[in-house]
RNA sequence: UGGGCUAUAGCCAAGUGGUUAAGGCAUCGGACUUUGACUCCGACAUCGGUGGUUCGAAUCCACCUAGCCCAGCCA
C-alpha cells in the first residue's frame, strides 16, 4: 500500500479548502539524456498524485537550452514514460512559450524590475560575491527603463554578440540566498532550436522559464527535487512580478538515489565506448530502456516507487529492493517451465531407447488460469550440472548423487548409478535408472525422493542462450573509489543450454525457469532463443564457497 | 551565527503530545513443499545528542552534533 506522504496532505488540504478543483502536475524533463530509475519516482509520483485526485498530468519538455538538448531524447523519453503507463493528458514544449516569456521579461523591464547588464561573465561572477560575502551591484543596474527596453529588444533582434550582455532581474545583491542576487533571465545564444529554428537568439534561463511554464499551464503543484528549495523564493518572485494568472506552488522532495549504479551520462557513454556494456539499454544499467529490455514489469517499478513513499529526506535505496517487487509481480503471471542453463547429460538405462512419452504439467501452480503444457520424456535428459555431485556431501543435499534418488519434476524418480568423466575431469554422462511406479501425478508415496530437480528431454530440447546478470559495480569495493575500479568482472555471464522443446515462446515473454529465476526473451532472439535473466529466485541454499 | 534543508532498526519509511514506536526490504529461527521458490508462523528499534516544558514527548522549546544543497550566461 502506498505510504501517505506530505505532498498528498498538501493536495488534500488544497482541495478541501477549494483552492483547486483538481490538481495539475507535470514531469518536465530536460531532453538531454536518457531516463533512468531515479526519474521514475518523479514521473510516477506526478502521475499518480494527479490521477488519484482526479487531476491532470502534463509531460513538458523543458527545452530552453538548444546547446545541450536534442530531439532524439524526446522520443526515448516518451517511449519510456508511456511504458511506465504514465499517460500524459497534454504534451507541451517550453519552447512554445518563448513569445510569452519574452513579453513577461519585457514586462519586468518596463516595471523597472529587470535590466540589461553588460558585465562579462567573470565580472558577473565576481560581483555576485560568495557564500559569506554579499555581492556588489552591477554598474548597469540603474540604467533607465527606456534604455533597458531598447537594449533588450536589440538582444532579441540579434544586434549583439553572444555573451555580450544579459537580462537580469533586479532583486537584491546582498541577499543571503545567492539565487536572489540579480539572477540572469535571458542570455544571448545563437544556436538553432529544433523547434523554433533560428527565430530566437536569446533563450530564457531555468529560474525564469520554469515558473512561467508552470503558471501558463495552470500547474497547481510543481514538484521538484531538494536542491531547488533555495530557488523557491525566486520562483514565487517571478510568478508574482510577471503577473501570472495562476500561481503554482513549488514543492520539493528527495531524489531517489540508488547506490552502486552507473547513471551519469558521461559515465555510461564511456562504458559503452569501452565495450564494458553493450549500450544504453544493457541489462546491467538502470535506464528505463535497460529495465524494459531486461524484462522488468513496469508495474513492479510502480509498486517499488510507491513502497518508498515520497520523503523529504535524502537516503539511498538499494537496488535489490526492486527485485522483490519484480518477483512479486511475476509470481502468478509468468509461465513456469524448465530450462537447463548449464547442461549435463543423464542416460536412463532402463528406459527403452526408442520410447518417448508425453507428460503434462501445470504452467503455474499458483495460477491455474495459465493452464497446462505438455513435455516429452525419453531415455536421455539434461539436468543442471550443479544438481549432481558424485558423493552426497551432507544430509542437507537435496539433489542427485550416486546411489541417491531424486524426482525429476513432473516426471519420474531417477537414481544415479554411474558417471563418466571427460579428460578434464568434468562430468560427461550420468547413468541412471528410473522407477515407472513414481510417475508424477500417480499418487506414489511409498518413499520420498532426496529432493526434486528440473530437467529437459534431450531429444526434443530447444537450444537457448542465457544471459546471467549481476551487479555491474561490485558493492564490496570502497564506494569512494573510481567507479571503473569497482566493476564486477562477472556482471554478465553467457551460457548455452536448453529449454523444453514443446514450449512456444512469445516475443518478449517472461518465464520463470523453475528453481532458477525469471527470464525474458531478448530482442536479439531470432534464429536462436536468447533470454535475459530478469531477476533470480531467492535462495536460502548456501553452498560452501570455494 | 552566510542562507536553505535533513536526521526513527543493516536499507527504505509511517508517526504531527497519551495503550506494547505501522509497514516493506534484508537477516535469523521454524512449519509446509513435486521449485533449497512460494506460503505460513516467530525473532529483530525507545526515535542523532544533551537539557528543558508536561501527569505524559519520536512528536513542543533550547542548545549541540552529523550530513546534504547554493557562488553556470546548465537544469
Amino acid at each position: 500500500m502506498e505510504n501517505k506522504n506530505f505532498i498528498r496532505s498538501i493536495i488534500e488540504e488544497d482541495l478541501e479548502k477549494g483552492k483547486h478543483q483538481y490538481p495539475v502536475t507535470r514531469f518536465p524533463p530536460d531532453p538531454n539524456g536518457f531516463l533512468h530509475l531515479g526519474h521514475a519516482r518523479a514521473i510516477i509520483m506526478n502521475y499518480t498524485l494527479a490521477k488519484d485526485y482526479g487531476g491532470r498530468f502534463h509531460l513538458r519538455f523543458d527545452d530552453t537550452n538548444p546547446v545541450t538538448e536534442d530531439a532524439i531524447f524526446m522520443d526515448s523519453m516518451k517511449r519510456d514514460i508511456a511504458w511506465l503507463g504514465c499517460h500524459w493528458d497534454e504534451l507541451y514544449y517550453a519552447s512554445d512559450y518563448f513569445d510569452t516569456m519574452y513579453e513577461k521579461a519585457m514586462l519586468l523591464v518596463e516595471k523597472g524590475l529587470a535590466y540589461v547588464c553588460e558585465l562579462p561573465p567573470e565580472k558577473i561572477r565576481e560581483y555576485r560575491g560568495d557564500l559569506k560575502n554579499p555581492g556588489t551591484e552591477s554598474p548597469y543596474r540603474d540604467r533607465p527603463i527606456e534604455e533597458n527596453i531598447r537594449l533588450f529588444k536589440g538582444m532579441k533582434n540579434g544586434d549583439y554578440a553572444d555573451g555580450q550582455m544579459v537580462l537580469r532581474a533586479k532583486i537584491d545583491m546582498s541577499s543571503p540566498n545567492m539565487n536572489m542576487r540579480d539572477p540572469i533571465i535571458y542570455r544571448i545564444q545563437r544556436s538553432p532550436h529544433y523547434n523554433t529554428g533560428n527565430k530566437w537568439c536569446i533563450y530564457p534561463m531555468y529560474d525564469f522559464a520554469h515558473p512561467l511554464e508552470d503558471a501558463i499551464e495552470g500547474i497547481t503543484h510543481s514538484l521538484c527535487s531538494l536542491e531547488f528549495e533555495d530557488h523557491r523564493p525566486l520562483y514565487d518572485w517571478f510568478v508574482k512580478h510577471c503577473e501570472m494568472e495562476h500561481t503554482p506552488r513549488q514543492i520539493e522532495f528527495g531524489k531517489l538515489k540508488i547506490p552502486n549504479q552507473v547513471v551519469g551520462k558521461r559515465h555510461i557513454r564511456k562504458l559503452v565506448e569501452e565495450g564494458v556494456v553493450d549500450g544504453w539499454d544493457d541489462s546491467r544499467l538502470i535506464t528505463l530502456s535497460a529495465l524494459r529490455r531486461r524484462g522488468v514489469p513496469p508495474q513492479a517499478i510502480h509498486n517499488f516507487i510507491k513502497a518508498l513513499g515520497l520523503p523529504k529526506s535524502e537516503g539511498e535505496t538499494e537496488i535489490h529492493m526492486l527485485d522483490e517487487y519484480i518477483r512479486g509481480h511475476l509470481k502468478t503471471r509468468a509461465r513456469r517451465i524448465h530450462a537447463v542453463i548449464d547442461p549435463v547429460k543423464v542416460v536412463i538405462t532402463n528406459y527403452p531407447d526408442d520410447k518417448q512419452e508425453t507428460l503434462t504439467a501445470p504452467n503455474n501452480r499458483e495460477n491455474e488460469e495459465l493452464g497446462e503444457r505438455e513435455m516429452t520424456f525419453s531415455n536421455t535428459v539434461y539436468i543442471e550440472r550443479e544438481d549432481f555431485l558424485e558423493e552426497k556431501p551432507n544430509k542437507k543435499w537435496k539433489r542427485l548423487s550416486l546411489g541417491i534418488e531424486v524426482r525429476l519434476m513432473h516426471a519420474y524418480f531417477i537414481k544415479a548409478n554411474e558417471v563418466d568423466y571427460d579428460e578434464d575431469g568434468n562430468v560427461e554422462t550420468i547413468y541412471a535408472t528410473y522407477d515407472p511406479k513414481t510417475k508424477s501425478g500417480s499418487g506414489f508415496n511409498e518413499r520420498k525422493p532426496n529432493g526434486t530437480i528440473h530437467f529437459v528431454d534431450a531429444k526434443t530440447a530447444k537450444p537457448a542462450e542465457f544471459r546471467l546478470y549481476e551487479d555491474l559495480i561490485n558493492p564490496e569495493i570502497d564506494p569512494d573509489a573510481d567507479f571503473e575500479d569497482r566493476l564486477n568482472p562477472n556482471s554478465k555471464v553467457v551460457k548455452q543450454g536448453f529449454i523444453e522443446g514443446l514450449v512456444e515462446v512469445q516475443d518478449k515473454e517472461t518465464f520463470q525457469f523453475t528453481r532458477q529465476g525469471y527470464f525474458t526473451v531478448d530482442q536479439d532472439a531470432n534464429d536462436k532463443l536468447v533470454f535475459n535473466r530478469t531477476v533470480a529466485l531467492k535462495s536460502s541454499f548456501k553452498p560452501k564457497k570455494k
